[in-house]
DNA sequence: TGCATCAGAGTGAACGCTCACATCTGCCCA
DNA sequence: TGGGCAGATGTGAGCGTTCACTCTGATGCA
């Protein structure tokens, strides 16, 4: 009782770096030079200073040294609510990436990517004085946020407008949408439908883009776009339509939940993948391997991307500036949901 | 240039309360009691004190107030490095929450959730003087990390072993599991396998412990478990050994994407789901519907789990101690991968 | 021998806020 | 008329760092 009361007592304030100076005999100085590992200290008092830090169980304030240098070693990213498989990996590659570099991750999330909503996010980050912000902005109106921020403010975009300027990390949709569509063309296939994702986002242009250029390039027909948003269901629903067409022997869906959403409708109407229908999705979600049939599709590189970005955003901490655009290209992973078409 | 110089002179230094308190005519005090919504202050120096944050585009130093105050507005979360559905929305669903409480989220990402690295990140969030930290912890090597944590520091665990003291918020896993493995049950078959998750889980070992219990209420026979991790590909090694066994008709997976996997190896041996073996899931990830057949499964309250963690931690920040345990229960999600056994 | 140089260490002032307390009004009621 | 009181505001210290200096003694070299 006498004891823990004591202490409790000694509790009542953490220790601080004038303790640990006070117990190893130094000026609190030497202390910050230990632990911000500067040359000019002797062995002996380096060993000193850590022996009284351990004692003392002393962990520096990151709040005072924020204060004073006015940069916290924390980066805030900004993101979109959703549990999509893309941002979702990508996201987790960066908080691995990140804390390997010493720097924390501060996630705000957005329940829409609207302009506003971007914009009081990147406000709390940057109240909160964070080196840098990563901004997850795959649609028109969260660019638009972009544009407004000082450019005193390092900052990246991933999966954002590759025609803006500013730092942008991002997969190559076009690319990869075009070799998705060029292996079912390839396969034999007259020409290749499209069931698309939410036209405001960029991936999802870009992945129109590819498909469309792979269809002219190929001088085949170019029939009309399935929109859809991201989801299982709006690809069965598109689905459903291309069901009823004899005459669609492949699809390219944007991503592949669509596509799993697609081949549900296909089925009920009596139409199997891929012997009456092709289709190739885009994400490679780990479970795409066990679809019925399994799904050929286009992998990302999803910690490519989070290495990217880190490295593009501390570069920008560093003080470069200007524009800079990073793209990596999905490969191709060949399963079962393509077929020559039977004739 | 002559203005843009002088712009970037007057921008060394972003604007502290006291030049707002100059600008307004009052203290830097006064200025304070604005942002904090202290009463006794009057309202036209309310406004004048307003006029002046907006006309210099002031922003309060977090890192000041942490540092005087010792309490960040932050709440660190730990959480493994994984896409699976449930961490991953529950981490959404928590997120967008502390920002509606004004708290923002740091995320610790580990590979592995083992003692030292659980431990770690804790560290971490302690040096950032985070208000309260949550764990994800759904495995005995973290929750034996957290035993080791002091009691004064605000901590609530999901996904933990419900038997430990102090904060937790988990889905009620046995619950689900008997409501599941009762549903089958129900539908006619004499008993029910079960493809379970890794067994260091207690998701997983809630989740056996679930079927089991069916079983044994009912009387009937119990089978030996499949053990698996979480993943798709498991589940199609788990369905390849259930496909080759006759009499197996009814399978509770211990979450979707097992079953996904399950289906698959089913279908490839001519078992088809549910005329010949009925199956149930765990998580109702947005795409079971689409599974071919649509997946019957359990539907846990992630958005539940999100606010309860948060209730429960701000009252911890306040002072609460002592243990506390809140379990969600899960609903069936009833589809079209369940039927009578043939006979 | 004298002086520049440098490694190793210390000193004190910021950083921008909140807290505890002090001060100054004006008003009510004895 | 004055004492008390509450509302409105101001004052100064301190939170725990880092930064820009200063100081000290040893070393090298003309």
């Amino acid at each position: 009782m006498q004891v823990e009361d004591t202490a409790a007592a000694a509790r009542v304030r953490e220790p601080a770096m004038t303790d640990v100076a006070r117990l190893a005999g130094v000026s609190h100085q030497t202390v910050s030079r230990v632990l911000n590992g500067h040359p000019n200290v002797r062995e002996q008092t380096r060993l000193r200073v850590r022996a009284a830090i351990a004692e003392l169980g002393y962990r520096p304030n990151r709040a005072a040294r924020t204060l004073v240098t006015g940069r916290s070693q924390q980066i805030g990213v900004v993101a979109q609510n959703s549990t999509l498989y893309g941002p979702t990996s990508m996201l987790a590659a960066f908080e691995l990436a990140a804390a390997a570099q010493g720097f924390a991750v501060s996630v705000r999330r957005v329940r829409v990517l609207d302009r506003s909503s971007i914009a009081a996010a990147v406000e709390h980050h940057r109240d909160q004085r964070v080196a840098g912000i990563v901004v997850i902005a795959p649609t028109a109106s969260a660019d638009e946020a972009l544009a407004e921020i000082p450019a005193d403010v390092p900052l990246v975009a991933v999966d954002g407008d590759p025609g803006r300027g500013g730092a942008l990390v991002t997969v190559d949709q076009e690319e990869g949408a075009f070799a998705a569509t060029r292996h079912l063309l390839e396969a034999g296939h007259q020409t290749v439908w499209h069931i698309s994702g939410p036209s405001d986002w960029f991936d999802a242009a870009g992945r129109a883009r590819g498909w469309r250029r792979a269809l002219q390039e190929a001088g085949a027909e170019i029939p009309p776009v399935s929109s859809a948003d991201w989801s299982a269901a709006s690809g069965y629903r598109a689905g459903q339509m291309l069901a009823r067409m004899p005459d669609v022997t492949a699809v390219f869906a944007a991503n592949d939940h669509l596509a799993l959403g697609a081949i549900r409708a296909l089925a009920e109407r009596g139409r199997r993948v891929p012997r009456d229908v092709s289709i190739v999705g885009f994400d490679d979600v780990p479970e795409a391997e066990f679809f019925s049939p399994p799904l050929t599709t286009m992998r990302p590189d999803f910690d490519g991307v989070a290495t990217e970005t880190l490295s593009l955003l501390l570069a920008r901490i560093e003080g470069e500036s200007g524009p800079s655009l990073r793209t990596l290209n999905p490969t191709l992973i060949p399963r079962e949901s393509v077929a020559a078409p039977r004739d």
